[in-house]
DNA sequence: CGTGAGATGATCT
DNA sequence: GATCATCTCACGG
């Protein structure tokens, strides 16, 4: 018998980290994300599942993606291409081993501290993929497996309902055709158009 | 506009 | 040893 009130409720800024990681990330649209007041609305994600072939927790758990068998609601940050830091927000109850990859940001609060940390880039591509986002916010291992209520992160609900676009994720070569990218319709800071 | 190569290191086989 | 949830720069049309 499941117990009605568990899962305890882990709802931010009007999003259900408890739901499936696809529902999640289409929930994010639109959300504010900052960390230390810097940050600006999510423009695009994307989805992973354990049941996932391209999903960091397709195998469980492990050192590096601990985070997304931890609590939802939190951050799984891992290291890519031995380069980048790429920013995931935890879903599904603990143990799923699901997350949401944050791959743009529409800047709105320090753009002068992102122009100084990603450099003399245009603003549309200040955070425009999940290596930019990372780096404009300032994101480093550091910030793994961290809460999003508490500082230095901060959600803010979306201001205005927003229309939804979904496409193939990028840059994937297992389970390529699944359609687990979104981002805000006609927005021009995602970092690849949808079609 | 497009394609392609190199950087760079942790993780997994 | 191979694979990566990437980015930037160089070059061609």
């Amino acid at each position: 018998m499941r117990d009605p009130a568990w899962p305890p409720p882990a709802v931010l800024s009007g999003v259900d980290f408890n739901a499936p990681s696809i529902e999640v990330a289409r929930a994010l649209i639109g959300v504010g994300l900052f960390v230390d007041g810097v940050g600006g609305r999510i423009v695009e994600t994307e989805a992973y599942d354990e049941d996932d072939p391209a999903s960091h927790s397709h195998r469980g758990p492990s050192t590096r993606n601990g985070a997304m068998f931890g609590p939802p609601a939190h951050t799984y940050v891992y290291r890519s291409y031995g380069i980048h830091w790429c920013l995931n927000l935890v879903c599904r109850e603990a143990g799923h081993g699901a997350g949401v990859l944050i791959r743009a940001i529409e800047p709105t609060a320090g753009l002068a501290v992102m122009r100084q940390r990603r450099g003399d880039v245009g603003d549309r591509q200040l955070c425009a993929g999940p290596g930019r986002v990372a780096q404009a916010l300032g994101i480093t291992g550091d910030h793994g497996a961290l809460p999003l209520d508490h500082p230095p992160f901060e959600l803010r609900a979306a201001d205005t309902p927003c229309e939804v676009a979904c496409g193939v994720r990028i840059g994937i070569s297992k389970a390529a055709e699944q359609p687990w990218r979104f981002g805000l319709a006609g927005s021009r800071f995602v970092s690849r158009p949808f079609r």
